[in-house]
DNA sequence: CCTTGACCTTACAGTTAGTGGAAGGTTTAG
DNA sequence: CTAAACCTTCCACTAACTGTAAGGTCAAGG
């Protein structure tokens, strides 16, 4: 199978491919005679894996332990365990930021008048605001 | 007032200071004969405006538009919460993407065991796992 | 045989919003 | 005289790719 067969098959972009081989997230592929990269079933599973991973909010070297996690027969499901809730921790403080930034902008719309006129509630909030430690 | 100062007073940094004023963000500060920048009230003003606006989610694009509206005299209000109001229907849709991934992150622990044995559904669940379109 | 289009290859640049560090000039205190 | 604490510019690095250029390969159609 070429790369673009693969990057259907596992949603991820033939670049990004090249680019997880040029990082060293995954093997080298096969090569065909005129060069081509070649998948199989099993680089094909390994593709799959790090796209789900990615979707799921991995960054890369968190995927990276995961698909070591996932290559090592004497693994401890804990320790995959261990990052999955590790992760579900840094989202929710990343969600609360947002959140908390979101109730700041609509609080600052909910005082601007929003018409033809200069004077506006949110370029007042901005400029007074102390500086915020979110 | 030299650079730290204003970092200081600004909540930035000398350093993204600097970097504002190499992108044209701010008008490049006055200079002492030294060739230190000076910074004045003014200027003070609008780095904390734009400390602000990043602080409640703006990028440095959107920062500049606030801060254009901000210089501008014969500005409309409507715009600034133009502005706000689409910042905030993008915090709207990360925060409900995050807030899924973390779903999925929490049934995944759920259903692993998470011992000292290789046997882990979080793995299974990343393999076997249909391309998400979150 | 030739061309066209769809593949594939590598390599380099650009993106965001800065941060870190090097190499060197200035100012102030002791 | 020297050390600390400023300041300057410039270059490199981060994450996770994407875009583009220049060129090689392959299958189909005329």
């Amino acid at each position: 199978m070429n790369i673009s067969q693969a990057a259907r098959q596992s949603g991820l972009s033939a670049k990004t491919i090249r680019y997880y081989e040029d990082i060293e997230l995954i093997a080298p592929a096969a090569r065909s005679d005129n060069g081509y990269r070649q998948y199989d079933a099993k680089s094909l599973e390994e593709l799959r894996f790090l796209a789900r991973a990615r979707d799921v909010g991995f960054d890369l070297e968190e995927s990276r332990q995961l698909l070591d996690l996932r290559r090592d027969n004497s693994r401890q499901s804990r320790h995959a365990r261990d990052l999955v809730m590790e992760k579900s921790q840094k989202l929710q403080t990343r969600i609360e930021q947002l959140l908390s930034m979101q109730r700041e902008l609509l609080v600052m719309a909910s005082r601007c008048k929003g018409d033809e006129g200069p004077d506006c509630a949110i370029l007042e909030d901005l400029s007074a605001g102390q500086a915020g430690e979110s």
